[in-house]
Parts: structure tokens; sequence; C-alpha cells
DNA sequence: AGCACA
């Protein structure tokens, strides 16, 4: 039924030495007690995200936003000490999530503290801005409006953060009410909603998850780049994916493209899951657009 | 939409 007789390594790698992080990587957010956490199927529980972090030492609240950009879901996890955070994140960070899609949960510091829930902690706090609610969930709000209520994080002096890029891949927003929409970190989009398409198992022909004519390959392809994008800050982000081997980019005229080698198809696609419109520092539109390259990268 | 290297 599942695909348990070829998974991989998968789930057992709960931490991943592509994940160890510097202890102060960006004295804007050292004094930060909450975590983004970006790389979540869209059919994600409020409900998950806690029973996964509750257990973690100094826990406070935890707040899930779906955020109706693209499929796209992010998390809010808050601790009482900033250690706690960073504990939390460099143990869970790159924990594959759904080992049926790949999904790896992509955790950093966020930009700010969330703000304590007022009354109780009790409740799942939730954001949801769907307009449409094809995945995952049985019951049809359709009509349902934006929920703005909670939390209206804007206490942090911290806005732009476009130093000497240091691991400067985009950060989660919090600032629901902001109109800037180029903030979105990470977007696993891609995944067209078939007709009769129900979150769970895809009835697909068997194969591919997100590319749509292109047969899986270790190489991915990457377009929409900025014009500006260097090989080094593309680099900085794929050295994050766990199997991630070879970065080759090109400007052919026009926009640079980039092939970027992994060790399999699985380190691929997980990579192009949790990368899919990932906007960098130089990125000026909707952020990298991933494919599987049409051939794999060779090397000599 | 844009897919090279040998």
């Amino acid at each position: 039924m599942s695909l348990s007789h070829r998974l991989p390594h998968a789930a057992a790698a709960a931490v991943d030495p592509y994940y160890v992080y510097a202890p102060h990587p960006d004295p804007q957010r050292q004094g930060v007690l909450t975590l983004f956490v970006a790389g979540l199927p869209d059919d994600v529980k409020p409900r998950e995200i806690h029973n996964l972090f509750s257990h973690r030492p100094a826990f406070d609240h935890c707040l899930l936003e779906y955020t109706g950009r693209a499929n796209q879901v992010v998390a809010f996890v808050t601790f009482f000490t900033h250690e706690a955070a960073l504990s939390a994140m460099t143990s869970l960070n790159g924990t594959i999530f759904d080992p049926e899609t790949g999904y790896r949960l992509h955790i950093e510091l966020a930009k700010s503290t969330s703000r304590r829930p007022r009354g109780g902690g009790e409740v799942y706090r939730v954001i949801d801005k769907r307009t449409n609610k094809t995945e995952g969930n049985a019951d049809e709000n359709v009509g349902d409006e934006v929920d703005e209520e909670v939390w209206g994080g804007d206490e942090d002096g911290a806005n732009d953060d476009n130093g000497d890029g240091e691991s400067d891949e985009p950060s989660g927003t919090e600032n629901e009410n902001s109109s800037d929409k180029n903030e979105l970190p990470a977007d696993q989009s891609d995944q067209p909603r078939h007709k009769k398409q129900n979150g769970k198992s895809l009835s697909n022909d068997g194969r591919d998850k997100s590319s749509n004519d292109i047969p899986p390959c270790s190489t991915l392809f990457i377009a929409n780049l900025g014009d500006t994008c260097t090989k080094d800050e593309l680099n900085e982000v794929l050295s994050k994916e766990p199997g991630f081997d070879v970065l080759k980019m090109r400007r052919r005229g026009g926009m640079p493209v980039a092939f970027a080698d992994f060790t399999d198809i699985e380190s691929s696609t997980a990579a192009m899951n949790s990368l899919q419109g990932t906007v960098l520092a130089s990125s000026d539109s909707d952020g990298l657009h991933i494919e599987y390259a049409r051939s794999k990268m060779r090397k000599s």
C-alpha cells in the first residue's frame, strides 16, 4: 500500500547534520523566543504542531497560520527562553514531516517574539486565511472570511535584514495585517489540485509529485532567479538541503538559471518541495521556480 | 516560460 518498502532513511533522520546552526547567526534575532516553522504540508493540523513542540523543554505556546498564499502553511512556536527555542530548532529542523511527500520542517528564529495569547493557552491558535479549503478538510467553510483577530505582532523594530547575506533566506512574517506580500519564505505550492484530490494519498499515476510533465530526477532545474542572483546566494540556501551535492549556474543572455544536483531523487524531491517559491534577497517576483531537470547533471 | 555540462 504505502511506499514503506522503499523508504530511504526517511523519518529516522530527526536530526540532520546539514542543519547545524551557528549559535548566533543573526544578531538581530538574538532575544527572540519564537520559532518560525515552514515546510508544512497544506493539510497540517494545529494539533500536529502542538504535539510536535509541546514536549520540548520550556515550550510556551504555538500558532498555526494558513497563509492563503499558494498552499502555504506556517507556524510560530514560542518558548520561555531563547536557548530553549534554539534547542528545539536544532533538534527538529529538517525533520521529515510527511514521508509520503518528503516535506521537511524548515525552522528558523522568527523575526520577533510572538505575543502571548490573552486568556489561556489551551486552545490551538489558528489563523486561517484560506478562502478555498480544498484539501485535508472535510467541512466546507467556503464563505469563511479571513480571521485576523489573533496576534498583531508589530512591536518589533527589526524589519529589513538585508545585511551581508548570512543565511539570508527569507523569514516568515507575522504581520498578517501588513500589506506587504514579499516576505513569504518557502513556498511548496506547486501541487495543482486535481479535480477530486484529497489531502492524503494522491491517486496519481504513481510518479511525479510536483513537476508536472518532467519525470523525477536527482538534478533540479531552478528558474525565476533575479538577475542579480549569485551562485553563492543560491548555494547558501541549497546547502541546507540534505543530499545536496553540486550547483551550477548559467546565464544565457537573459535571466540566470541554475542546476542543482542531489545524491538521489528522494533528496531532490524533498528539496524541491521545501524550497519551491523561496524568495531570495535578489528575487524580485515570486521566488524560486524549481522543477526536475530534464537530464541529470554530468560531472567530470 | 526559461534546461547545461559532456
